[in-house]
DNA sequence: GTCTATAAAGAGATAGAC
DNA sequence: GTCTATCTCTTTATAGAC
């Protein structure tokens, strides 16, 4: 296998990671391909021919294409948990965390973009019992963000009239939307994108008591 | 043709519109399909099965696959651009307009959500062509939008340190997510979360000067 | 670990009868 | 407008040699 990379897809794959050992070069060829065609279109041929060899050799490495899916899913989730543990970890004060929360999430799946935005679109591509798997460890992580917005609601530091459900699917939203149009070489940085967003969200729904003038 | 309905994907169908007529019932399942398998995984089979005729009989009704995806996402970005129209044939006040814009935003997207949903993640889908013409579109539409904020700006009623665009990027952010997880018959109505949304946004990005204590 | 060859199934779409 | 029958192509995955 040549060291070379292949023109096209794999352009896109973020440059810093895993690039060597050839498991990893495997998800990441596969989530860059998933994400560009869709997970349906994409074909074992196009992988392999990414990859440099023939579709016969890739199932050397995985067992079936649903695997791939399944392992960037399951990869994309475990990082955004580990940092917004590490978040935690490192900040106390609500709105502090809510804050860092905002912009780990945005620079994490922003660098993992392809696996990220295949995990969050691409799940109906799972087996039943699989996706189960999944949504479960998405709500995991997701219920550390709703534990850190209800904190802050109980410090009176956002408005309490709307429930921490609702707050954390508008953070949410104003988070996850991204992965359908950002880019790295854009005109800001995912770090800038993260802040941002913290400041919309935490002014947006700031408790009537906290806003300044 | 039976009158009763097939269960199912179907039930996911708002039942208001446009149910007689065959074409657009044509639409409206596929909508639906589309939305539940993803374009590249749901097949005309299944298709015909829903609308309870064979697969061949399709071919009578379309001429192929792909043109039902095209008509969906013209369908769909028509209906947004005619509901924007008339907010800002209502509308005068920047903020006003930015707020009805939003709910106006939610409120038909949502009532119109297989397609929605399909016209905003299965875009891969088409050809280079179509694909090119239904992106066109869909800057059409976020080209007002993005007006009315750079009006609210140029008033000094929201912030003018971040771009036009990259309000707009947070605001379609704000909405457009909502498409993954919302329920007809879920806590919120579409109003109710359009006006929340709108509440966030603008208490979120609103001009220093114009924060309320 | 990669290859050639191929099996087995399923896809979109068409032909032509009724 | 719908049917049965089928064409043609592509798909995921396997067998077995090297």
């Amino acid at each position: 296998m040549s060291s070379e990379r292949p023109v096209g897809v794999e352009q896109s794959i973020s440059a810093d990671r895993r690039a060597q050992d050839p498991g990893s070069r495997l998800l990441t060829v596969a989530a860059a391909l998933f994400r560009q065609k869709g997970y349906a279109a994409a074909t074992t041929r196009e992988l392999a021919g990414l990859l440099g060899i023939q579709n016969a050799s890739l199932y050397h490495h995985i067992r079936s294409k649903e695997d791939l899916l399944y392992q960037l899913c399951v990869d994309s989730l475990t990082r955004m948990r580990m940092t917004a543990e590490e978040v935690l970890a490192q900040e106390f004060e609500p709105l502090d965390r809510l804050r860092a929360l905002a912009r780990a999430h945005v620079v994490t799946s922003l660098g993992d973009q392809d696996s990220h935005a295949t995990m969050l679109i691409e799940l109906r591509g799972l087996s039943a019992a699989r996706r189960a798997e999944v949504i479960e460890l998405r709500a995991t992580y997701e219920a550390i963000v709703e534990s850190v917005i209800a904190e802050a609601q109980s410090a009176a530091l956002l408005r309490s009239d709307i429930s921490a459900k609702h707050l954390r699917l508008a953070f949410l939203n104003l988070l996850n939307w991204t992965i359908f149009w950002f880019r790295q070489d854009g005109e800001l940085t995912s770090e800038q994108l993260g802040d941002l967003f913290a400041d919309i969200f935490i002014s947006g729904v700031a408790a009537a008591s906290e806003r300044r003038s």
